[in-house]
DNA sequence: TAGCATAGTGTTATATTATAACAAAATTAT
DNA sequence: ATAATTTTGTTATAATATAACACTATGCTA
């Protein structure tokens, strides 16, 4: 059919699925350079080639790019409408990063018009603090 | 020689003061780079010189960086106490950058609490849209 | 099914962004 | 004064990302 039904089916190449794989397989959030090293043996051989993949694969929302850190996470919904309306909370401590979905949070953001009217058609917002899991240990 | 300048009033060094009136000169942000080849005539000559002024000048909230542009623009209020809490505003077309401080959105997400009830000590927020006049040329 | 447009690949080279490491000078605190 | 801290100057290099070009694969559509 038509290109619109092609990118809701989000196949993908050869190259998108080996760096989709990979970034799937990590809970945290994993670079560029490390990803090449890690998929040399699968034929990925330069960073135009992994960077390529991660464009798309961005695009399409498959994986969102976490700026602060340059680094790169896959989503966590299964349904990727949003490409362009990201949050995620930091720990500063063990660099956990988590895909923020608060409806409340989500609906604020994306309603808000600036001073001069503007609304806006995307945000990216990064959470920064320490998890739950790191304030235990360093309590007490 | 640098008599006048405490550490504790945030008075600037040589160095820092140099590359912050460059980035106070320039409403859009600027990049590292850029500040570093417009400062040379000032006497600072390598990248270690500019980074360690842009580190310490958003320390102490003069400045911030725009992380998806990998930018340096000034703090738009006077009392720069929120180094850790920042909003912008970005235009896709003109790359016009404004600082945000809706009262509304900053008191939203500094109070903001994740699923697990924690809350965090930072954020960044960066929207991205069309700003007013990129709009108005474009619509006909 | 031929041909045409679009998307993806492979490759080399290079651009851009940022930090490590170390010695010396300036500043601040005691 | 002197010790501690911050800032500077410098060289080298690490880390992140894109340009450019030739080529292949895929999917439309006529």
């Amino acid at each position: 059919m038509n290109k619109i039904m092609k990118n809701e089916n989000k196949v993908l190449s050869k190259n998108q699925k080996i760096v989709f794989d990979f970034i799937q397989k990590h809970k945290k959030p994993v670079k560029a350079y490390s990803i090449l090293s890690n998929v040399k043996k699968k034929g990925i051989k330069a960073p135009p080639q992994v960077y390529r993949a991660l464009d798309k694969l961005i695009k399409i929302g498959k994986i969102h790019k976490i700026e602060s850190q340059n680094s790169f996470i896959a989503c966590n919904t299964k349904h990727c409408t949003s490409s362009h309306t990201t949050a995620f909370s930091i720990c500063n401590t063990c660099d956990e990063v988590l895909e923020i979905n608060d409806p409340k949070l989500l609906k604020f953001l994306s309603g808000f018009k600036d001073s001069s009217g503007v609304q806006f058609v995307g945000y990216n917002l990064e959470f920064f603090g320490t998890c739950k899991s790191c304030e235990q240990i360093y309590e007490s």
